[in-house]
DNA sequence: ATGAAAGCGCTAACAT
DNA sequence: ATGTTAGCGCTTTCAT
């Protein structure tokens, strides 16, 4: 009537998953037993562990990592709320590669751009007991953290920095970034350099315009009319290469001040392309494609990612350790558009 | 010595969080109340009920979800196995949003195309007892996951069938898309048609040349030296190009049969790409920046990841339901690139 | 309308 | 080297 075989049939159907309990039984020792086979406790007889093991594969038992983590105290998880998923997103990418190899899985939830989801994400990841959270924040108050802060949450801030609390961050070096393209334009013979950005609103965005016109200034030039920070709407940055092309003193060079931003300067120009010199700030897949090829300020999203996690890494080890921020350098890749020279007689 | 204060201090120093019986005690009420506040339960009287949230939000509590699960038996998380999360994944975008609206986090990890990575991915998954599986298959054999589909397992394979167990299935129109892009080619006077694509190990790259393959042979032309697949290699592209492109009898146009192909292709045509019609599979940012503009199959990647989490959530709701393959149909983008007539005389 | 007790599946002390 | 007993923090019968 009951031989050795049922019960694995039994457990095998119904959708019911086998517990250690049902392991146990299988193998004919004690929960705990299992439980340490199941962890490769080195104090385990040979034999029992081969029976234990049997039976693990007899009944394809696979352990709830839910009750592990309930009871360890540890997900094993990373949170991570980013801008958006579907992206080409970098640095998600090396988040996950540098979390992979520290044992970690990554939770990505997308914020698109909007504070509510932001936090929405956020404190679902927290009661989801992450060990940790990456945050490409977009609100600029982020105080509802405090409390998780407080409880020990490692928290790393990337791209931008947190709002209301302090936070460990990495950031790219916007300022050099801008600086470099700005000198670079300027050793390529432009005296007219003009800025399409991101709105000021964004972090970002205010950095990036505020260093334009520290080279500005700096460099003795001209800022009026030159700085066009604001939505990346295609009416928007037509109406400001409309200002800034046109005119007595047209402009002979834009940096633009985001990848997105930069499609739609180049959308806008259109043909006019390629009588205007052009760096845009971010990298982005199949800018060598583009005529004239599209000389950027290329984001080192590998470091920024793995700095993340070793930010959240240490963090964690050392609760205590002083807060960090690190500032990742930037590249200038030059590939044609920034090198065109300014019209003859400008 | 024991003001009523005091407890909700001690709460929050140590890094430790409250737990349910921590606010019960605050509020002076059995836990049990306290988990019927929390799940919004109506029979709870209004002073209690406002006791306990004043409890809550003094200490700063947040279910543990962890502990939830386990109880409940679902965790609100769907796995999705996906060959990379840094490449612009539009069908992830579509997955999260779609899940979002049902309640549900995606917990998304990479494969790295890695039969390896998808496996590990995979099992790490179903061990966090997600609710249901979204996999874009790498491997050819998904036999593995027999126990834990026995075990209930809603499970939906995206873009590429799986091998060795019958699953939902939703995934683009290949034969339809090579079709349409053959005789938009036709349309245009090519008559020596070329393709280059994906090696043939892939599901979707062997079910593209092959369409292709039949498309040439229905039309009566030549297939002699006129099909490339292959891997993904500017070397191995650049040599497919010489073939096609040298000899009495050159091609006048190029069906890729990839994004990534296509980048390689016209990488490698460089500038010859004025002179020849190329007709992309799989639509890409900015492919509306090189010019010529380029003309691509277009997959409906929104749809894709709505869809795979109906069918996730279908068969959720019914465990018995048979299994579905939904072919998504692709729409031709006609940007210039598929337009370019063949050279006079040819 | 509220509470006491059991238990989800596991690991961690503590035996033996 | 193996087993027994407590919980982890919550939801769920089942009282009251």
């Amino acid at each position: 009537m009951s031989e050795p075989g049922d019960e694995v049939v039994a457990s095998r159907q119904h959708g019911k998953r086998p517990t250690m309990l049902d392991v146990a039984r299988e193998a004919g020792v004690a929960l705990r037993t299992v439980s340490r086979v199941v962890n490769s406790d080195p104090t385990v007889g040979r034999d029992v562990m081969t029976r234990v093991q049997a039976a693990v594969r007899a009944l394809d038992y696979q352990p709830d990592e839910r009750a592990r983590q309930l009871r360890r105290g540890v997900t094993g998880l990373i949170g991570a709320a980013v801008r958006n998923l579907a992206d080409a997103h970098l640095v998600l990418g090396a988040i996950d590669r540098a979390a992979r190899e520290a044992k970690l899985t990554v939770l990505a939830m997308s914020t698109e751009d909007e504070e509510q989801l932001e936090r929405e994400a956020v404190m679902s990841m927290c009661r989801r007991r992450v060990d940790g959270l990456i945050i490409e924040p977009i609100s600029t108050n982020h105080e509802y953290l405090a409390p998780e802060l407080a409880a020990g949450l490692p928290l790393v801030a990337v791209d931008r920095p947190t709002g209301g609390i302090a936070t460990d961050c990495v950031r790219s070096d916007n300022a050099a970034g801008i600086g470099m393209a700005f000198r670079h334009l300027t050793l390529h013979g432009h005296h007219r350099i003009a800025y399409v950005g991101d709105q000021e609103r964004v972090f970002t965005g205010r950095e990036r315009a505020a260093a334009f016109r520290a080279c500005v200034a700096a460099s003795g030039g001209v800022l009026d009319g030159m700085v066009h920070p604001g939505e990346v709407e295609p009416a928007r940055v037509a109406h400001a290469l409309d200002q800034i092309l046109v005119g007595a003193q047209p402009a002979t060079a834009i940096i633009s001040g985001s990848a997105e931003t930069t499609v739609e300067v180049l959308r806008s120009l259109g043909p006019r392309a390629a009588d205007i010199a052009v760096v845009g700030f971010d990298d982005f897949l199949l800018a060598d494609l583009i005529r004239p090829a599209l000389t950027v300020i290329a984001q080192d999203s590998a470091t920024i990612g793995r700095t993340a996690i070793e930010l959240l890494l240490a963090r964690t080890k050392d609760p205590t350790r002083p807060l960090e921020t690190v500032t990742v350098p930037v590249e200038l890749i030059p590939r044609g558009s920034g090198e065109l020279p300014p019209p003859a007689g400008r």
